[in-house]
This record gives C-alpha cells, sequence and structure tokens, in this order.
DNA sequence: GGTTGACTTCGAGTGGGCTCCAACTGGAAG
DNA sequence: CTTCCAGTTGGAGCCCACTCGAAGTCAACC
C-alpha cells in the first residue's frame, strides 16, 4: 500500500483541509467503511491520492444533502465491488434525488411559512409605532 | 390553569397526532421551554388549545428547516416577553430566514453533483451492456 | 542530537434531539 | 366494581455523527 514518493499525494491534513472535513472525520469515515483503506507512506502515515479526494468531495455533497453515513456506508460497499453494481449505485442514487427534491419542496414552503411571520411582524411593529 | 371544558381543547395524544409529533416530544418540548405550560384539566392532564396548536405548528416548521432547538427556545422566550420583542423576533426570523436560503442553494448545487453522478452511471452501465 | 509538530491507534466522551421506562393516577365503559 | 386506557412524573437510555485525549512514532529542522 506504499504509493510512493512521486505521486502526488496529500496528507491527512491537506486532505482535511481540501475536502472541509476535519482529521478526525477523514479517520472516523475510513474507519466505518465510508472510504476505502487509504495508502500509506513508508511511516505509516496516509497519503490521499486524487481519485481520495474526489471521493471524500462526493461524500461531502452527501452529507450535506441528508444522506445518513449509513447510507453512505452502503454505497461505498457497493462502489468496492466494481461495475456490477453500477444499476445498485444509480438506484442508490435516483432513490436519493427524490428525497432531496422533497426536502427543497419542504422548505420551499417553509420560507413561505416564515415570510409570512416575518410580514406579521412587520405590521405588528408599524401598528405599535 | 385549569382551562375548564367548554374550550374545545386537545389531550397531549391528540395534539401529537395533530401536529405530527410524538407525545413524548410534545412534553419534552413544553419542559425545554420550547412551548410555555400547557394548561390542564381537573386531572392534571394537558390541554392543547388552538393557539398551543398553531404554535406547536410553527415550531415544527422551523424545526424542519433546521432550527436548533437552542433557537427555538430563545425564540419561544421572546415570544413570552410579549410585544416589546416584536423587533427581536422578526430579526431572528430573517437571519434564519438568510439561512434556509443557503441551504437551498447548497441543495441545487448537491443535486447537480448527483444528477451527473447519476448520467455518469447510465453511461456506464450503457458502455457495459 | 534534541525539539517540534504532524502524524499514528484505541477508546472514551460529547451534544443534539429525542425516546422510553417505571410507577402511578384518574376518568370512562362494561 | 373492575378493567382499561390515556394520561402524569422523573430519570435513564439511545442513536447519530462526530470529537477528543493519551500515549506513542517519525521526519525535519536547528
Amino acid at each position: 500500500m506504499d504509493i510512493g514518493f512521486r505521486e502526488k499525494s496529500l496528507s491527512v491534513g491537506e486532505a482535511a483541509e481540501r475536502v472541509g472535513l476535519t482529521t478526525y472525520t477523514l479517520r472516523w469515515y475510513e474507519q466505518e467503511g465510508l472510504v476505502a483503506p487509504v495508502g500509506r507512506d513508508s511511516a505509516g502515515r496516509r497519503r490521499y491520492t486524487e481519485a481520495d479526494v474526489n471521493w471524500l468531495f462526493l461524500l461531502t455533497r452527501l452529507r450535506r444533502t441528508g444522506m445518513p453515513v449509513r447510507d453512505m456506508r452502503r454505497y461505498a460497499e457497493l462502489a468496492r465491488q466494481g461495475d456490477r453494481t453500477l444499476g445498485a449505485r444509480r438506484a442508490l442514487f435516483e432513490a436519493h434525488r427524490v428525497r432531496v427534491l422533497a426536502r427543497m419542496a419542504d422548505l420551499t414552503e417553509d420560507l413561505k411559512v416564515l415570510d409570512h411571520k416575518i410580514e406579521a411582524y412587520r405590521r405588528a411593529e408599524e401598528e405599535l409605532g
């Protein structure tokens, strides 16, 4: 798993910085199977390749859309099984896409409530001088 | 605090049903100060008025937009202090509104990533027969 | 060659938001 | 009158997603 000095790769700290997670979280994600075991240098320190960083980036987007870690793990497991799981992975994303759209619809509705409230407060403030 | 039998009011179970929370959560919200102490009947059981239910409904919208319980409590405290906090409450909502808009923008971006992924999987599946 | 600082592992701790249990009470139906 | 059910309380427990502490290793710099 030693990936050699000529590959341009990042330490855990650099990778964390790059994807906007902490080093704690990066190690935890690996431990939880959200990330395949990362390559190490001769001293046993993690070296993140560009592919690793891209994968992490994708995870942050999934996470931000509210996908539970459990599902991200499932997705990672599928990805590790290669091309034969392409359909399953697409299905997983399509299902998630529907949930994200539903959440956006909810937010749109909730925003209306918020706006009505703000307007009501504005009117009330006006009335009380 | 006994609100009398002629008011049309709901038990904790009915109120929970109505607003889509559990009875546990309703009592917990009250305990946490998200809801002012609810009226009781002669047997000490909570009776939720329409105003209580409306308030709870608003809380569920705030919650669904990701407002932390801490902020909802702050809002509830302001509301209990009457008209002189109207401005503060409006400010709180306006600040929250900005966060909701930001979240929606994030979701829109993340949805693009998701769609690109789905498209990439579709193409890959096609290529592999 | 000593200090610094980023890394390593393992396991424990935290914060948020509920969720549930045990023991009890009181009103209503049969 | 008994059984049932929905309530009551206080406190414990749970799940999630990190977050951190302790103890140790190693490479780089002065």
